[in-house]
DNA sequence: AGTTTGGTTCTTTATTTTGAGAACCAAAAA
DNA sequence: TTTTTGGTTCTCAAAATAAAGAACCAAACT
């Protein structure tokens, strides 16, 4: 126990201000913290109690943080035989996936906007065209995500 | 006073979907409904007093909720010449820049990712490979958003 | 000068969020 | 079979958020 990894100042003011970042996206507090942890060691994969004591949680908090995590496919673990711990790390490998499934929500919301729109009266004009425009911008996006992928993967020598 | 437009229930339910909508990207309750009021209201310019009263919120939330909402550009307000009430409308209008400013915020990110990167140890090859990827796609699709824009552009006969 | 209008700001309360700590639990080890 | 490990769950308190209501204020009206 309170076996908590060696970290220097620098890599825990990055902690700190990539946890923020995460903070400011709707991750709460602890869950952002554990990611930015995951991110930022030098070893990437760690046991929940290297987690706990490097960040000084309660079981309770990072017990709490670590499922949030793995159920919004940020954290996985894996095992090693003949080891009872889970070793967390970061599913920074699949952001591919989820820079397309973040995307992916924006047709939600033009699905939504288009509910509106078709509740508007046509004597809006100004204001429905630039409605109308979001709606299809955002399901422009969305369609060219995979070739902006492909794009980027030829780019990538 | 108490001047609130009328609204069919449709369009209420419709206010209240979008205003959730909102709170899920981090906006609070009150600009929450506000925004989502603004862009189903078939009039789309409101008052102090007709946003209020339409959606039963206090003075001061009122208050504060539409000075958030102009802070953050997301609501506008103009005048009538020989009328003191403002009118307040949601700046749908302005879409294109607030997109490729969300786009922008992404590059923020991509910067703190790379002091992470350079503090990592240079053994953790395959992490390391996936954070500088993270990087660099963040970086590509800020970068392409211009182009991006134009194509839609393009496509708007 | 006094009143009304169109808000803003301050104080207080209700609600939600966050996290600690203890109790708990199943599987593995002793 | 008892104990330890690796967590999970429950209860409670602290802190942050949200919003109501009243007091307040400057500009315009009377």
């Amino acid at each position: 126990m309170a076996d908590e990894i060696t970290l220097t100042e620098e890599q825990k003011a990055l902690i700190e201000r990539l946890g923020v970042y995460h903070e400011k996206v709707g991750i709460p507090p602890a869950p952002s913290r554990i990611l930015s942890l995951l991110t930022i060691s030098p070893e990437t994969e760690l046991t929940f109690d290297q987690i706990r004591s490097t960040l000084q949680l309660s079981k309770s908090a990072t017990s709490n943080a670590l499922n949030m995590l793995m159920n919004t496919e940020k954290v996985d673990y894996i095992t090693r035989s003949g080891d009872r711990k889970r070793y967390f790390k970061s599913k920074i490998g699949v952001w591919r996936k989820e820079m397309t499934s973040t995307v992916n929500r924006l047709t939600k919301a033009a699905d939504l906007l288009e509910e509106v729109l078709h509740n508007r009266p046509k004597e809006t004009v100004e204001f429905n065209k630039n409605l109308e425009n979001v709606i299809d911008f955002m399901r422009f996006i969305n369609a060219e995500m995979p070739e902006l992928i492909k794009k980027w993967e030829a780019k990538q020598e």
